[in-house]
DNA sequence: ACCTATCCTGTACGATCGGTCAAGATTAAA
DNA sequence: TTTAATCTTGACCGATCGTACAGGATAGGT
């Protein structure tokens, strides 16, 4: 078939590409398999069927589904924790937590497998991830944390627990993933239009930011 | 037998009362099993475990494994359904709003199995309650919408769309059931404390509603 | 062109699942 | 007390699960 190869110029692939590409695209169908039917309810076989692979292919790169789910987990935390770069002391408290909360918003959109995949861990106990929140995201909680003292003690902000403040962020901007169809249901079995997605990111962190606000 | 009678005035049970007695054991227990290990993840032979009935048992009350979870489904909505009582028009909407706030956080605290079942089944899609969804809860939604309509129109709160005011109150209130294991996990392992908790209410409560404040 | 280490996958296995069913136990009516 | 209806439960079934493993396929070095 050298013919294939000169007018198609489509070269073999190598083992490290093959590898990567597959191992995505079983990342991928797992995220949405696990969001979509929850640990148990999600089988490998149906993980392969997804990501056109055979079965065992799945436990060749992954080890175990156990495995694979804390790779899909380990895949969205990654992202997470990248939105609230923007919260330090020496930013407007308002500008910082405004770019936060739509920078949630838009990956409770853009990525509303991952983190159902996460509320569904969270919700049964968090046994995979359980070391994860009590070391890396109770750091970075408690990091945040001081910046919003910090922005309290100079009058910047009404004074609240800033833990209470990132739960309220975190659940009202992941419930746009989260409960997705049951807002779809809502709304008349019809996904969220543009203008609708706008006007929920303003009216959610508007109403945050207001609520923040120190009395005139 | 008959001293036993007699002097614990024990009477025997009556086929009623027998059935009423093990549905609620097998109702409590699958609240929690499904909970926890979600549909799939919890089986039946688990359920009538923590129940103390024989499996046999659990599907000769309730049939089937999906009608038993349409039952721990049902009886959480019909709570839920209450708390919003107090939204009238007539009343003042920072009253009935907090009231209805600090009654869904007390639902989070009391009830907490039930959020998490029932988030587990909107996250998965839905697909048991979906007609619910799209007949109680959207009419439950709507005739509430047009109270705030009505309150906004009359310059009591500032404007924003109703449904979306509505989301925020429900993530923020159920996130704390359904995210409980990630709080405590943030919160050292340890439990909120009793003035944990009153705070979160308040501060919940405090920051939504000022959020829909009208500007002065 | 050959070889070898690595990759890939079809097959098989034990475990567990939801659900069925018939026989035994118990209650309520006659 | 007898009888019929209902409740209760242990045993069993086919299906599906996650995983182990042997052997074929293949890429990369020689």
């Amino acid at each position: 078939m050298k013919q294939a190869d000169s007018v198609m110029t489509v070269v073999r692939e190598s083992k490290e590409q093959t590898r990567k590409r597959n191992e995505e695209a079983i990342i991928t169908a797992a995220e949405m398999a696990f969001a979509e039917h929850g640990y148990r309810g999600a089988s490998i076989s149906m993980i392969a069927g997804m990501a056109g692979v055979p079965k065992s292919n799945v436990t060749y790169y992954f080890g175990s589904k156990d495995q694979l789910y804390e790779a899909v987990l380990s895949t969205i935390c990654l992202l997470w924790l990248e939105a609230g770069d923007e919260i330090h002391a020496e930013n407007d408290p308002f500008e910082a937590l405004e770019s936060y909360i739509h920078h949630k918003m838009d990956l409770a959109r853009s990525r509303p497998h991952g983190s159902k995949v996460w509320a569904n861990e969270v919700i049964q106990g968090a046994s995979f991830i359980g070391g994860f929140l009590e070391t890396t995201v109770k750091a970075w909680v408690s990091q945040r944390s001081d910046v919003m003292q910090n922005w309290m003690d100079r009058g910047l902000i009404r004074r609240a627990d800033p833990e209470i403040i990132f739960y309220m962020i975190w659940a009202t901007t992941q419930h746009y993933a989260d409960f997705n169809s049951q807002i779809e249901a809502i709304n008349g079995r019809v996904p969220l239009s543009e203008e609708q997605w706008s006007r929920a990111k303003e009216t959610v962190s508007s109403t945050i930011l207001r609520g923040l606000m120190v009395d005139p």
